[in-house]
DNA sequence: TTCCGATAGTGGGGTCGCAAT
DNA sequence: ATTGCGACCC
DNA sequence: CACTATCGGAA
């Protein structure tokens, strides 16, 4: 799928009527920032679930940054946004693609977003960042194969801030959901598995799985938010209040029917989330259902 | 026949960059 | 200087 | 990121 639409309608100051011609012209012209290349080629991950030869995957933490991609030129976006690093930062990178995850530690989402998508890099910023690298994406083997190969490529690179995320073997599904638990614990976001025979596939499937946990809770319907294109007269979101009093809005998860309607003023619902954000608020909240006694 | 995988299309918080105020 | 909005990240 | 709905081909 090519990438739609270009952004950033850089319009010049102009008669009002003019400018909105070319706003309309520019969709249709290539992108005009150096900003944004096609999306790179990812290998995206599915959700594991038990069932899944476990042996056959290695296993490293989940890290919560920003995804990056060296195309052996500059770092891109998962969505093929330029990341503007400083010129020291990615000084010898190799002539071949590297995939990870440029990362400032646990709990230090908002930090790698800022930094990574900031257009002057902030050199103070950057200093905190690591490119953790997972794959060697151009490399002509399994993942079995490619692993030793980024270890010399890293190796050879040899800056503190490329490193190689470290990948394990476990016994089972209990190893698993026990690694699971202590790295949550200790602040991680989760663990990923990736399938030692596989070659680099840019798509989505099961040679690259996800493993996160979740947490329940309840929350007050206190609104109801209008939905737009075609939820147009229906649902878009609950605004909902925790016992705490944080409020927050709940907008993922409902059915087409439960979104004409939609659960009653002053009830209360259990949702899912995944961790807090920076203000406490629930990280990728969905609608479960309505909360009965 | 049923089921699975890939798409398309909604929704959230947070951030940046630009335009309007 | 503040606010609002779209487009990204997750 | 989360999710639901839909469609076509695989099972």
């Amino acid at each position: 799928m090519p990438t739609p639409l270009s952004v950033r309608p850089r319009r010049p100051r102009i008669a009002s009527l003019l400018s909105a011609l070319l706003l309309g012209l520019s969709l249709w012209l290539p992108a005009a920032a150096q900003s944004t290349t096609p999306a790179p080629p990812l290998m995206l991950a599915n959700v594991y679930h038990p069932g899944i030869a476990l042996a056959d995957y290695w296993v490293s933490e989940k890290l919560d940054g920003v995804r990056g991609y060296w195309d052996g030129e500059q770092l891109l976006t998962r969505g093929g946004q330029r990341i503007n690093a400083p010129h020291w930062f990615t000084a010898g990178w190799p002539k071949v693609a590297l995939d990870g995850e440029l990362w400032a530690g646990r709990g230090q989402f908002n930090h790698a977003v800022s930094t990574a998508r900031r257009e002057a890099p902030d050199d103070a910023a950057w200093r905190r960042m690591r490119f953790m690298v997972f794959d060697l994406p151009a490399y002509p083997g399994t993942f079995d194969q490619r692993l030793p190969a980024l270890q010399s490529t890293l190796a050879r690179l040899a800056v503190p801030w490329v490193q190689l995320v470290e990948q394990i073997k476990l016994a089972d599904h209990a190893a698993l959901q026990g690694l699971l638990q202590q790295t949550v614990r200790q602040g991680g976001e989760g663990l990923m598995l990736h399938r030692g025979a596989s070659l680099y596939r840019a798509q989505r499937s099961d040679d690259l799985l996800k493993v996160k946990t979740h947490e329940d809770a309840e929350a007050k319907v206190i609104g109801h938010l209008p939905g737009k294109g075609k939820y147009q007269g229906m649902l878009g979101a609950l605004w909902v209040e925790t016992p705490d009093g944080l409020r927050f809005k709940l907008g993922s998860g409902f059915s087409d029917a439960q979104r004409r309607q939609p659960p009653a003023l002053g009830c209360v619902v259990t949702y899912r989330f995944r961790g807090l954000n920076g203000s406490g608020i629930p990280r990728f909240a969905s609608f479960m259902r309505v909360y009965e006694q």
